[in-house]
DNA sequence: CAAGATTGACAAATCAATCTTG
DNA sequence: CAAGATTGATTTGTCAATCTTG
């Protein structure tokens, strides 16, 4: 029902919703297939080859783009879209299998330092060719540099947007 | 690490692994934003209005689109983009609220029917407004029409890929 | 006491069996 | 026996407390 006028129950005083147009609808349409396919599809290739979460990546890549392989939890959780609790969560997995570990932060005890282990190095460099190369196919050529530039600006005004949240 | 040529172990024979560039890189990093975050942007404003999660008003949407607000389960999963095992606990959770039935099919017993109730359309009809207004706050109204609409054709080409899908 | 972080209870999705029908 | 569908166990994420440090 973001289609149609609907004949449902409106419980609105003057019922001035501004619904999509087809051609609105049909391109939102597509956004959502991609919002839920793309990700599904970078994960299963990611799980397949390396046994690693989508999130797991990202959070063994940002840290491994550190000098020293380390983040505090809340620098990492907003880096990686994550919320403190899942992230978290996920790092004592990651810590369970040895590809991160955990340290308080010497200079101030209120921060924890996640910290890349040199498995966790190995893992992620032995996970990376095939998710690159995924993510090539998938995306990057499917379109020509001009769209893809276009593409990756649409995405950002939109998450300008959510940021912005005016909470309704 | 989609990032750089990395200083990781690295099995390939011929490290032949085609980096992405930083323009690349960039515009991949905006869609990966775009994808974690619009869902998440669209499910809580729904949530919280309507008490549906975006999965559940997806089927309800559909149902009532047809003509005798039925589908089968098959048909109805393969539309959302969800496995027949998630539609049917998800279809158990809406059934215990009133809001779907199911039904096995007269014609071919093997076929099981959800039904959208009557209920459940009062319920998707109070909801629509709302989530209708805040997907053009956040996508629509982000971009001018020619936009939008190659942002849709983009999102179909890289879907396509997807489903192409060479499995590797 | 505020910010960072963790924890356990709960909700939802996935996966692997299993069941049923034509 | 293949396609449609369901189920239960497991995993992953969310939510609401709780704990700790400066």
């Amino acid at each position: 029902m973001t289609r149609s006028r609907s004949s449902a129950a409106r419980s609105v005083p003057s019922d001035d919703v501004q619904w999509l147009t087809p051609s609105e609808l049909s391109s939102w349409l597509s956004v959502v297939r991609l919002v839920q396919r793309l990700p599904w599809a970078i994960e299963s290739q990611l799980q397949r080859d390396s046994g690693l979460g989508i999130t797991e990546y990202q959070v063994m890549a940002m840290l491994s783009d550190t000098d020293s392989a380390t983040m505090r939890m809340s620098g990492l959780a907003e880096v990686t879209n994550s919320s403190l609790s899942r992230l978290s969560h996920l790092i004592n997995r990651l810590e369970g299998r040895g590809l991160v570990r955990r340290e308080i932060d010497s200079q101030d005890g209120r921060f924890t330092l996640a910290i890349l282990t040199e498995e966790g190095r190995s893992a992620l460099g032995a996970a990376a060719p095939a998710h690159v190369a995924n993510v090539r196919r998938l995306v990057i050529d499917a379109l020509s540099p001009e769209r893809l530039r276009r593409l990756g600006q649409d995405a950002e005004r939109i998450v300008r947007r959510i940021d912005r949240e005016p909470l309704r």
